[in-house]
RNA sequence: GUGGUUGUAGCUCAGUUGGUUAGAGCGCCUGAUUGUGGUUCAGGAGGUCGUCGGUUCGAGACCGAUCUUCCACCCCA
């Protein structure tokens, strides 16, 4: 003992206020996943490593935790396996389970687990902790809570309108004003890709191309050229560089590029389609834009792609992400289930509503009246009249202890207990209670009805 | 995983070219005030200077390692 006690870097306790902050956003969340129809489901924190492992690409797979195996794990190396020094070789061997790196692909796992009990399309939602072995950074922690709706089992575009509906609604009733819902589609950047002969190499020239507005466009290309893409291809590339105007007009620049591309232009299609029903439903305060740069996520995205970006003015990583897979669960063998689906990071969003000050000011909802303890006989006096309230719903409670009333007083003031109840020697005598304002100073002597009145 | 940055009292931070007993503000505790907190006044407690090792007659300060913080890269919520 005596060593300072520490928790894992990356990690973070909350006290009460943040709890109740969390909460918040939770249940904001979750009563909106719920109106769009939205079922809950939970998988463990940990699975089976195989599960995991070469889902995320090789980054992905860096930073997923693995768990040791119980037991005299290393006996089971081979002489030859341990002096590799080779973790490719080594962790299987030594380390069979995983913490789960985000709710997507435990989620995929679940579908094809249970397929025969679930209606198609399978409508539901997840929010859990996943987990991440990453350097943490501002905004970025090793373990934080993802809250994922998904649809699965079905084709339908009018699934991406109410995604970004749901983005619109949950943002709202954060009254979190003026976040940006950006959408591309992956099929759209897989046609540009094909436009400028890189087909093969479509994964490199999205991660470029999604550093435009990080380092310009000098250095993208840059890291094209370096990355093996033509020169031809970059010169028919100028005009992405140079969208300009609203949703519909960079379409439309856009269909000019993709004009000899199949693939290119159904993804413009959608995206046409997509925004067409939004501008015609209409959105409360997000902002639908059009980001043909916009090319992170996971490479199981096949169709949409969004993120959702923080107000401007906040510095803050995307606050939420998802898109469409359409062969999510084709790696786990069941084919042809297209599904759709969005993340918001609660942790994040926590940090941007702190920084704008939008949490409700009464989100903490403590004990509202504290019972100064003078003693045994006076206590058993108070412990029945908390019980009474407490019956009524108000949050009551005794001092535990007959400390100097100095110290209790200042216990209330302190955890900002707006009534102090005094029960001495003259209330028992006449049944009666003092109640005290700690905000006014005021008090007076009342019976029990009368109390319950005053607090309620 | 790469590069940089940070760590001194519960908190926020001073601490000179290396030199006696490491400071401040706030907070905390006690009392002024034995049935009244938040104001005021008086007094008090509290630090192996992140950790381990090194240089030096002497280290909070210099060097190395390690942990932690924050930032950039990578990637991402």
């Amino acid at each position: 003992m005596g060593q300072k006690p520490s928790i894992p870097k990356g990690t973070r306790d909350f006290n009460a206020e943040e709890v109740a902050k969390r909460n918040y956003i939770f249940d904001t969340i979750k009563a909106k996943f719920e109106v769009f129809g939205f079922q809950p489901i939970e998988t463990p924190s940990f699975e089976n490593s195989e599960t995991l492992m070469g889902k995320y690409g090789d980054e992905g797979d860096r930073l997923i935790f693995k768990i040791l195996n119980s037991g005299e794990y290393l006996r089971k190396l081979s002489d030859e396996e341990f002096s590799s020094r080779y973790e490719k070789i080594i962790t299987p061997k030594i380390s069979e389970k995983a913490l789960k790196y985000d709710l997507t692909v435990p989620f995929a796992r679940y579908v094809v687990q249970h397929q025969n009990e679930i209606e198609f399309p399978f409508k539901r939602y997840q929010i859990q902790p996943v987990w991440r072995a990453d350097r943490p950074q501002k905004g970025r922690f090793r373990e934080f809570y993802q809250c994922d709706a998904d649809v699965i089992g079905s084709q339908s575009l009018f699934q991406e309108v109410e995604f970004i509906q749901l983005y619109d609604a949950v943002f709202n009733a954060l009254h979190l004003k003026g976040v940006t819902i950006k959408i591309n589609n992956r099929k759209v950047l897989s046609g540009v890709a094909e436009v400028i002969g890189a087909q093969d190499k479509l994964i490199d020239f999205t991660v470029a191309l999604d550093k435009l507005d990080k380092i310009g466009e000098v250095r993208v290309k840059e890291e094209m050229l370096s990355k093996g893409i033509p020169k031809a291809g970059l010169d028919k590339l100028q005009p992405l560089f140079e969208l300009e105007g609203d949703f519909g007009s960079q379409i439309e620049q856009l269909k000019l590029i993709l004009s000899e591309s199949k693939e290119g232009l159904n993804g413009i299609e959608e995206l046409e389609f997509v925004n067409n029903a939004i501008t015609s439903l209409g959105l409360k305060s997000a902002k639908l834009q059009f980001d043909v740069t916009l090319a992170r996520g996971l490479n199981y995205y096949t169709g949409a792609i969004f993120e959702v970006a923080a107000p401007k003015g906040v510095d803050m990583g995307s606050i939420g992400g998802g898109g469409r897979y359409d062969d999510l669960t084709g790696i786990f063998g069941l084919k042809n289930m297209s599904g759709v689906g969005i993340s918001f990071g609660l942790d994040r969003i926590y940090l941007v509503l702190e920084e704008l000050n939008l949490f409700p000011e009464t989100i903490t909802d403590a004990t509202k009246v504290l019972f100064i303890n003078f003693g045994e006989t006076e206590a058993m006096a108070c412990l029945k009249a908390v019980s009474k309230l407490r019956e009524e719903g108000i949050k009551a409670e005794l001092y535990p202890d007959d400390a100097k009333m100095k110290k209790q007083m200042t216990y209330a003031n302190r955890r900002n207990i707006p009534y102090v109840a005094l029960v001495g020697e003259e209330e028992l005598k006449t049944n009666s209670f003092t109640l005290k304002n700690m905000e006014t100073g005021d008090q007076e002597t009342i019976d029990i009805q009368l109390l319950i009145n005053r607090l309620k």
